[in-house]
DNA sequence: TTGAAAGCGCTAACAG
DNA sequence: CTGTTAGCGCTTTCAA
C-alpha cells in the first residue's frame, strides 16, 4: 500500500551531483555561508524537482529534535481550550513544528501523559495547559527535563508562562456594570484556588473598592466553570435576603447557568439582573438574551505560547513571560441599568 | 537543560546481561516465541527497573511506521469534531499510537497538509474528516500512498469510512415530531450536497412519506451548519404562506439560529413552534428553551475511526467501512404538540 | 536460543 | 568549499 518510495536526500544529492552532506549544508544552513552559489543553487533545484521532503525522523533521530510540540489539556471539548490549541497549532506549523496534542483529565494526574511524551522523545517541549494539582505537577515537569510553557495558569517559581490579564478584565468589567448604575454586584468566581478564578475575584473587587462599595462577601460564589455550578450559584443568590441586581460570571459556562437560573425563578434579563460573563464565546450569541462579555485572545494565547516555547528551544529566549491584555467589552443584550429597583423576593 | 539521559535498550540489555538485540526480541516479540523465558524474564525485569521507554523516532526509522495517526479536521472550534478527536486520540493511545492534529481550513484545499504529514513520514495513516472538494481530496489522498479512514463523510470508491446513520436519525425525528401530532415540519438542512447533509434530508421526506404526508418543498431550505444559516432560513419559512409548526434542524447550531429567530419574531417555542435538532450538544441543554435532539455517538465515532484505521496499517481489517447508529432521543422543553393553531401571521 | 553485523536517512565533525 | 566518515537507537537478517 506504501509503494510510493518517497525521495531521500541522497536522490537529491545524486541528482545535483554532490554528496549527501553538502545536499544536506545546502538545505539547512539558515546563514547559507560555507557552500558555492552554483552548488547551493544546483542542489535547491534537484530537491524542488523531485519534491525532496527530508524525513522527520531520521533527522530527529541524528539531531535529538523532534520539531514536535507536546500540549496538554484537561479538556478539548471546551471552546477556551480548543482556541489556544488553534492559535498553537497555527503558530507551531509556521514555523516548521508539529502539535501534539495530550489529554490529561484526571486532576490528580500521574504524569504519566509528560513522560510518555519526554522519554520517548516524541516533543521538544511542552505547551502546559492542565489542572493538575500545583507541586506534583511541577514535579513532573521537571522530571521530563524538557522545557516548557504554562498556557493560561501561573505557577510559583516557573519562570515560563502566558496568561491573560485576569485582574484587568475583572476589573474592568465590574466597572462597566458599575458606570450602569449597579451597586450590588453579585460574582459567580472560578476556582478561587486557581490563578484565574484568585485574579478575577481580585479585580472584581477592587472595582468595588474605588467605587467606594464595601465588597459584601454573601455576594460572591464559587461556581466553577460549569453551567451547573452557575445554576445552583445563583440560585442560592436569588434566595438571599438581599439580591444582587447584575451578576458577574468568571466564564461563559457559569453565566448561562445563571441565565437559566434566573429564568426558572422569572427573573427577567435585564430588566430584573443583568449578567455579564468574562471570555466571550459563540455560544454567547446563542443564549437568550445574548450575553455581554469581556473578550480574552484565546488564539493568541496559543499562538504566544507556542513562538515562546520555540524561541526557548531555538536558543532565541531566556525566558517567556506573558500577560495578555483583554480585548475589550462586547455589550449584548443581557445588560442594562438597573431601573425596575423591586425585584419580586 | 535536557540532560536527563534517556536509557537506551543497549543499557537494559547490558543490566540484562544480554545483547541489544535479544533485549529487542523480548521487548517486541507478540507471541514470546524465540527467547528463554529465564532470559525474557531477566530483560523485562531490567527494563522495568530503569523505566525503559523506546525512543521513537529510533523505532521510526528502522521499521518505516512511525506510530502516529494524522487526523484532518475542518474546524477545532466546533464540539462535533472535538468529540471525534477525543474519542480518536483515547482509541489511538490505548494500543500505543499518538495523534497529530491537522486543521484543513479552506474548502478548497490544496493537500498540502496531507503531503506535509505523509512525505515526511509522520504518519503512517489519515483519518479524514475535512469538507474539500470530492475529486482533489480522492486525488491527493492516493497521492499521498497512505492508509486513510474518511470520518464523518462518504466518498465513491472510497472502501474505508465511518458515518452516522444520518437517514435513519432524520428518520426517526421526524416521525417524533409527526407522533407529536405536526403535519408541516420545516427542516433546515445542511450542506445538501454533503452526504450527511443529503442523509438527513432524505430521512425527513421518508418518514413524511411514510405517514402519508406529501413532502412540501417550500418547507425545506439549507441553511447549513451555522447559526446565522439556521436564523436566515427560520426567517423565510417564518414569512411563507403556511409556516410550518414544528422544525427539525440538521445540527445544533442551525437549530440556535431558528430559536432566535423565532424568538425574534415573537413566536413562542414550544407553543407556537416546535424545535429540534439532530446532534446533542452540551449547548443544547443551555439554549432557551433547551432543544430536544437526536443523540449521535460522537466520541465513538473518531474509536471506531482510529481503530479501524490502526486494524487498516497492523492488517487486522482489510477495510473498514461502519455506519453508527443514532443514540436515541432526547427529549427536552423544545417540542410539544401543535395545540395553538393560530400563530399570530 | 542468542550474538554479530548491517543499516534505516540524516547531520556533524574532520579532513582535504 | 566539499567529500569522507561515523553514528543517533533501534530492528532484523544471518550465523553460530
Amino acid at each position: 500500500m506504501k509503494e510510493i518510495k518517497s525521495i531521500r536526500l541522497k536522490d537529491v544529492a545524486t541528482a545535483a551531483g554532490v554528496d549527501a552532506s553538502t545536499a544536506s549544508r545546502v538545505l539547512n544552513n539558515e546563514a547559507g555561508h560555507r557552500v558555492a552559489a552554483e552548488t547551493r543553487d544546483r542542489v535547491l533545484a534537484a530537491a524542488e524537482e523531485l519534491g525532496y521532503r527530508p524525513n522527520v525522523m531520521a533527522r530527529a533521530l541524528r539531531t535529538a529534535r523532534s520539531h514536535t510540540l507536546g500540549i496538554a489539556v484537561p479538556q478539548l471539548d471546551n471552546p477556551v481550550f480548543a482556541q489556544i490549541i488553534i492559535g498553537a497549532t497555527t503558530a507551531a506549523q509556521a514555523r516548521g513544528y508539529e502539535l501534539l496534542i495530550s489529554l490529561v483529565e484526571q486532576v490528580a494526574g500521574g504524569g504519566g501523559v509528560y513522560n510518555r511524551l519526554a522519554h520517548a522523545s516524541r516533543v521538544d517541549g511542552l505547551l502546559v495547559a492542565t489542572l493538575d494539582e500545583e507541586a506534583s505537577l511541577k514535579r513532573t515537569l521537571a522530571g521530563t527535563g524538557l522545557p516548557y510553557v504554562l498556557v493560561n495558569r501561573k505557577l510559583r517559581g516557573v519562570p515560563n508562562y502566558v496568561v491573560h490579564d485576569n485582574f484587568e478584565a475583572a476589573r474592568a468589567s465590574t466597572e462597566f456594570l458599575l458606570s450602569l448604575g449597579h451597586r450590588r454586584i453579585g460574582h459567580l468566581a472560578g476556582r478561587i484556588s486557581g490563578y484565574n478564578g484568585s485574579q478575577r475575584l481580585a479585580g472584581y473587587q477592587a472595582a468595588l473598592k474605588a467605587a467606594g462599595i464595601d465588597p459584601d462577601p454573601t455576594l460572591v460564589s464559587e461556581a466553577g466553570y460549569t453551567m451547573d455550578g452557575g445554576f445552583r450559584a445563583t440560585q442560592v443568590m436569588l434566595a438571599a435576603k438581599k439580591r444582587p441586581t447584575a451578576i458577574l460570571a468568571a466564564t461563559v459556562m457559569s453565566g448561562s447557568g445563571a441565565l437559566k437560573a434566573l429564568h426558572a425563578a422569572g427573573v427577567r434579563v435585564p430588566e430584573d439582573m443583568s449578567v455579564m460573563t468574562i471570555h466571550d464565546l459563540p455560544i454567547s450569541e446563542m443564549l437568550q438574551p445574548p450575553l455581554t462579555a469581556m473578550r480574552f485572545p484565546l488564539q493568541e494565547m496559543g499562538i504566544v505560547a507556542a513562538n515562546g516555547l520555540i524561541d526557548l528551544l531555538e536558543g532565541k529566549a531566556e525566558t517567556v513571560a506573558c500577560v495578555l491584555p483583554h480585548e475589550g467589552l462586547i455589550v449584548r443584550a443581557s445588560t442594562a441599568s438597573p431601573r425596575a429597583r423591586s425585584a419580586r423576593a
